[in-house]
Formats: structure tokens, sequence, C-alpha cells
DNA sequence: TTCAACCACTT
DNA sequence: ACCCTTGGTTGAA
């Protein structure tokens, strides 16, 4: 018996998204896909109607070869119908600047012809392709000069087709307009592919529907869509769990189920894949997109989760890709996508695959190339009043001042232009696509952070989350220029922005020692510096003075009241780069590095490690530090006592790791492969870059599946590993005191004193009584 | 005790 | 659709 609480917004009955007749208006364009030979262009008008409008629209692409190679590729594209020769033009080359006759060929049936590209290298080995591979809807946005929600002047006629579209706006706007978008929210949970119970919300209003009959669920559901007509559909989890549930609903009960606006033909369920990127593995659920709406799915969205909703359509505007794509894609999409955008326009060639063998180097030039970021390592243990100074977005500041870029480096044309310290050398005459597109998103950002500065909080937030967009944009440009198969990186191009960086590192600490202070700590972009007696306005006018001498912009990043450098767990003599934790006036901790940031630490042992570092954060130097440490212990042996009256719930014990391959390839039986075998044997299917979570029982029980018991098998009362879970909590709290002498053994020994030698300077008598306690617990 | 396998973190 | 920075944990030899 399904039940709907009722639903008081006012409805709005949607009867056609076909325009009615002729028009010229004002209006954004919300999103655009191909169908065949024309774009579907969907707009919203000013005065709030959805319209869906057709653009004819046949992409353009080159071939490059000699005449006996391109006549027979000509027959061979004109049988094949899907595309048209149209004629020769000139082009420029990517690498070399240079311009080249190409013929330019027009794509008629963008949905069949890449498959019928895929096979043309292979028959056709001496042609060279460009702009052959590039997305349609970004592809389009490019040769239009449009982009998502671009406010526009707009004409169509009585059917639908566009006779021209003229963005009013510019993606380089700080301040823009977008329309007031219908978001409805969709949430459900269930077993399986089991759709249990699902809860819509739109403006304010909630829905919760529970154990109704499908088709009623599917039935009311297609209602509300069709009453309330949102823009946009935001799901946690849309794409793993709830569309592929909703979707085998309507089928089961031979419902259609209409969250688009467009008629979809198929719905094609397709396998998630696994992918690398940036050091380890990722597993991607498949996506199901809407026409004519977007689905947003926080959980499987990068961008929405770290720049939310303005800092996801900020990017779509810059770099052109339609909203609902670029949701489901990573940073590094929409700055290829820039780049891809400025070689339109500036007649480059954009090349298919990347082709460029790395230039063969001896043994010891790839030991300096690949040096890589300058490590100072800590000086370790507890330190007062130290500065941290930061270079502003150092990589790509670097890559646009000094012109790195692909095509730049190592040039034909400058060959004496080298770049500090290795061999390269980067061309003087021609500036870069690289640099070229990141200079703009750099000044972007800078006034997004002034106008910051002087904004009301709540366009504050709107404006923070249009940096942060920026801020991924520019971090992972770098690594993009190092990336093998990215379209325009090239590994020498990263060692010349690496070796730069070096040579401003090494610059500033020069400076810093010039001027009288101790380097603490430098690394990469980085500076750790302190000076008896030192004011902020000396600090001000450091960074100054290293800006000046550098070329690149220093920030004061703050004056910790105290930072402590942890050493090595394996060698308590050696520090480690970027582990520590510190303090800031008023008490805000920074740290990194430590358990606490670890995404695979126990809720118990972060939230103890927390806890500790907050007792110690009351303090603001060094004697009101140790002062502290007794409290920090307290706090570290209440959480003991908690853990060891057995009280832990699972979900503050549950280790989350991420598996870099399929289960049954783990050659060991360390608990989180054992985890992963566990989540197989009970049905659930988990794959290469997905994360296990699961609770340690008793990591020596001699029987492999009884070590671990994994999240969807857990119950209230799990019994589990204490003397383990206790050991990564003292851990964790020797981590933050080992510098004061408080060893894991020491931190053991005080929580539970053992028979015979008394702990140095011993609890007080509480602590005693908590202590036998204690060891009831432990050793009975 | 040492080793190999494995994951997570920093910029 | 990577190749290797570092630290730390783990199970097993």
């Amino acid at each position: 018996m399904g039940e709907w609480k009722p639903w008081k917004r006012k409805s709005i009955i949607t009867m056609s998204y076909r325009p009615k007749g002729a028009e010229r208006v004002k209006g954004w364009l919300f999103d655009v896909y191909p169908a065949k030979g024309a774009m579907v262009v969907w707009v919203i008008s000013e005065d709030g109607r959805r319209l869906r409008l057709l653009d004819p629209f046949n992409p353009p692409f080159y071939v490059q070869a000699r005449p006996q190679e391109l006549r027979p590729l000509i027959r061979d594209i004109n049988k094949s119908g899907l595309a048209t020769p149209q004629g020769w033009t000139k082009k420029k080359d990517f690498w070399t600047g240079e311009l080249v006759e190409v013929l330019q060929v027009a794509i008629e049936d963008m949905e069949r012809f890449p498959a019928y590209l895929k096979g043309l290298p292979r028959r056709y080995p001496k042609v060279h392709f460009y702009n052959c591979d590039l997305h349609p809807g970004q592809h389009y946005f490019y040769e239009r000069g449009l982009f998502p929600l671009a406010c526009c002047d707009m004409e169509w006629d009585e059917r639908g087709v566009l006779k021209s579209i003229t963005p009013l706006d510019s993606p380089w706007d700080l301040e823009y307009k977008i329309p007031p978008l219908r978001i409805m929210e969709l949430t459900g949970s269930g077993r399986g592919f089991r759709l249990l119970s699902l809860q819509v919300r739109m403006d304010g209003y909630g829905l919760s529907f529970e154990q109704a009959s499908p088709q009623e669920a599917i039935h009311d559901l297609n209602r509300l869509i069709r009453e309330n007509d949102p823009d946009v559909v935001l799901t946690s989890g849309g794409d793993s769990f709830l569309f592929p549930a909703l979707l085998s609903l309507a089928r089961n009960c031979e419902i259609p189920i209409e969250l688009d606006r467009d008629r979809v033909e198929h719905r094609i369920a397709r396998e998630g894949r696994s992918l690398f990127s940036y050091g380890r593995v990722l597993y991607m659920t498949p996506d199901y997109p809407l026409f004519g709406r977007w689905h947003i799915d926080r959980e499987n969205s990068f961008i929405y989760a770290e720049c939310g909703f303005e800092g996801l359509i900020e990017l779509a505007r810059l770099s052109k890709i339609p909203v609902q794509r670029l949701a489901r894609r990573s940073t590094g999409t929409a700055i290829t996508s820039m780049q891809l955008d400025k070689a339109v326009q500036e007649g480059i060639l954009v090349p298919w695959k990347k082709a460029v063998p790395e230039k063969w180097k001896s043994g010891l030039e790839l030991l300096i190339a690949d040096k890589g970021g300058l490590v100072y390592q800590p000086i370790l243990g507890f330190h007062e009043k130290v500065a941290e100074l930061d270079f502003a977005s150092m990589y790509p500041a670097i890559m646009a001042k000094f012109n790195v870029s692909p095509e730049t480096v190592n040039c034909e044309c400058c060959p004496d232009a080298f770049v500090p310290e290795i061999g390269h050398t980067i061309c003087r005459r021609r500036e870069g696509l690289v640099p070229k597109v990141l200079r703009p998103i750099l000044e972007k950002r800078k006034r997004y952070k002034e106008l910051m500065r002087q904004s009301k909080e709540d366009t504050r937030e709107i404006l923070n989350q249009r940096q942060t967009a920026l801020k991924w944009c520019l971090v992972v440009s770098f690594g993009f220029l190092g990336y093998r198969n990215a379209r325009f990186g090239r590994i020498e191009a990263h060692e010349a922005v690496t070796a730069y960086s070096r040579e401003k590192l090494l610059l500033a600490k020069e400076v810093c020692e010039e001027k009288g202070y101790r380097i603490i700590h430098a690394i990469v972009d980085a500076l750790w510096v302190k000076k008896e007696g030192v004011r902020e306005a000396d600090l001000l006018e450091l960074c100054r003075e290293i800006s000046r001498r550098t070329g690149q912009s220093i920030g004061l990043e703050g004056v910790y009241d105290w930072i402590v450098f942890v050493p090595s767990r394996l060698n308590a003599e050696v520090p480690v780069a970027n582990r520590y934790f510190g303090s800031f006036p008023g008490g805000r901790l920074k740290f990194r590095g430590i358990e606490a940031r670890r995404g695979d630490t126990p809720h118990i042992v972060r939230d103890a490690q927390l806890a500790m570092m907050h007792e110690l954060s009351k303090a603001r130097d060094a004697r009101e530090f140790e002062e502290r440490v007794p409290k920090a212990l307290d706090v570290l042996s209440s959480y003991a006592i908690y853990l060891l009256e057995g009280r832990a719930r699972p979900e503050e014990l549950l280790i989350t790791r991420t598996l870099s391959k399929a289960p049954e390839e783990y050659e060991r039986n360390d608990p989180m492969a054992i985890a992963a075998r566990q989540y197989i044997k009970h049905g659930f299917r988990v794959h290469p870059g997905e994360s296990v979570s699961y609770v340690l029982l008793d990591t020596k029980d001699p029987s492999l599946d009884d070590r671990v018991r994994v999240l969807p098998l857990l119950d209230g009362n799990t019994a589990y590993d204490q003397e383990k879970y206790l050991e990564y909590l003292l851990k964790a709290g020797e981590t933050l005191l080992s510098q004061l002498g408080y060893s894991l053994p020491y931190l053991k020994n005080s929580l539970f004193p053992s028979p015979s030698p008394s702990p140095p300077n011993g609890g007080e008598d509480q602590d005693k009584g908590q202590s036998l306690s204690l060891r009831k617990i432990l050793f009975v």
C-alpha cells in the first residue's frame, strides 16, 4: 500500500517542449547533444519556457596526405555516406606552428561516424587525421563560439530549427546570471538492486515513498516529474544504485519511466570501468545521463563534490563541456577541453592521437631530470613561532611565465634557450598552447579571490566555489603535462617545470637565509621558517623580497604558535617530509600526513587523534604545550577505555581501503584482501578501484574468513579485535607525542601499568583506578 | 629478522 | 588505461 504525502507545491503541467512557431528570443543554452546531422539544443527562454530546438551541424575534420594516398580515402569516405570531403584549406601544425595544406571533411552522421573512423588508420596508414575525435557537444561549442548556460540571442523558424544563436555573455565574465533551475532530489535505498524506499524532494518539500507496489511507485514518480518538470535530477548514488534499480523496476512492471524530456530510443546498460588516474585505480560506475535534463549524482561527481554546483557551472562554461557530462568527468577533462577549444579557435590541427616519442635520455640525464620537486627534510620535533610561506599555484604559474608547453620544449628554432640545470630548451618565438590556456585561468582565479575579500557572506561562497573549480584545473594541468597519454602532454615539459620549481625554491631558501631566517622545512612550493622576535610585517617584507627575486608570487600562509614535525616510525632519528601538525593563533589546527589525514584510518582512531590535537591546540607555546600533554593523554585513555569495554560501534571501527585489482588477484592474506574476497563470496561485486569496508574481528584467527567482517554483513553487536584497535589508537597517540619521549611502550605502560617496574612519573590516583579495570578486560 | 606486497599521502 | 617519490603495515619466509 503506497502513500505519498500530499505534494504541496503548485503543479506545472508542461504540454510540449516544441516551439509553437518562428520566434526570436533571449534565453540560456541549457544542453546540447547530437542527433545525426544536427545538434539538439535545449534552451530556457527568458520567460521560463523549456524548448527543444535543432541546429544543423556537420563538424569538420581534416586529413593530410599525398594525393595518391588521399584519392582512395576520399572514395572510401564518399561510399560510407557518413561524411563529405569539402575542399582544401590551410591549418597550423601543432608541433611546428607551420601552415599546412589539409583536406576538410564534414561529418554527416555524428552517431555512426566514430565506428567508421576507427577502421581508417589501418587501411590508410600514411594519412594523418586531425580534429576527428572531438566530443560532438564540445566540438559544437568550439565551432559556434558557444558554451553551456551562455545567455544568447536566438532565432528559430517554424520547425524549431535555429537560424542564429549569438552569445551575449562570455565565459570569462566574473559576474553572470544563470536561469533559475528547477532541481528535484531523488534518494533511494534498497538491497542489491531492489529498491525499498524512495524519497523525492523539491523546493523544500519532501515526499517519502515506502512499501508501495512497483506500479504505483513508477506511476507516481512519473506524475511528479511531469507536474514539476525539473531541469536537474540530483541524486546520491543515482548512477551506482538508484537509476539502475528504478529502470529494472520499470522494466519488470512494464511501465516506462519518464525521467527524460526527450524521447530516448534505448538506454544501453553498460558495464562500469576501472581506470588509472593520479597514481591510483578508480572505479567508475556506468552513468545514466538524461536527455533534456541533467542527472547529477553527487556521490559520483568529483567536481560537484569538490566545488559544488557553482564550481560545476563555472567549469562547464569555461571548458565548454555540457554540464551533465562534466559532472561525471575529472577536472583534467576540463583543462584538456580548454586546450582543444583554443586550438580550434587558432586553426591549430588537433592530432588524433598523441604520437611524440620521448627523446632518448642517458642514465645521468634521467637521474637529474626526474628529481621532481625539491625537498629539505624538516628539523624534527617541536618548534615555536614558525612561519609557513607558500608559492601561489607555483607549477601553473611557471608554465605560464616560462612558456612551458609540449610544443615549445626542445623546439627546432631556439637551441640555446636552456631550462636551468637540465638539458631541455624552450621556444622563445612562439607561445605554447598550454601557457596560453593557463594564463587567463590564473588571472580569473586571482580576480575571484580579490572579489571574495570585498563580498558578503553568500556571494563569497559562490565565488569560493568558482575559484576552487579553477584551482583544481590549475593543479591537474601540471599532472597532465607529464602524463603520457594526455593529448597535450610531454614528459620533457613536465621536467622543465620541476627544474624551474627547484630553482625558485632554492632561491627562496637563499633569500630567507640572507635575512637571518632558519629553514625548518621546505618542499616543492612551501617553506617553514623562523627567526627570533619576528613580526608579521617582517614576514610580509620577506614574501615581497622572495616574490621579487624569483618572479613567482609567494604568500604568508600563517605563523604557527607551534608546529611539530614527526619522525619516521621506522627510525625515530629520521625526519619525514610532510608529516606534521601545528596550531595557528586561535587554535586552528593544520596537519598533514598523520593518521587523521588518512582515508583508511578507523573513525575511532581519527577521532581520538583529533581530540588529542584539539586539546594540544589550546596551548600557545612550549610551556603550555607540555602542560597540556597530560590532558591529551587523558583523552587517549578515555578512548582506550571505551574501546576495551567493548562499546565501540562497527561504524567507528570500519577500515575502508581501495582495491587496485580484482579480489582474486591478491596473493597475500592481509585483512583488505580477505575482505575483498568476503564481498565476492556473499554476492557483492567489487571492482578494481572500488573500496571495501571492514571491521577487524580477530586478526590472528586461523580461519581467514573470520579475521574480518565486511560492512554489508555487519550487525549491531560485532565483537572486534580490541588489541589490534588499541594498538592503532596508541600509535596515533605516539605519532603526536613521541617527540616528547612518549613512545608506544611508554604509552602502553602508562595506560596499563605492568606489575613490576612502575612507569615514569606515573598517573594520578584516578588513572590507576581506570588502568586496573582496563587490564582486567585486556588480559582476562 | 627480513622481505615482498600493498595502500595512502604530499605537492 | 601509470611507472615508481616516500612511509607504513602486514603476513609469511
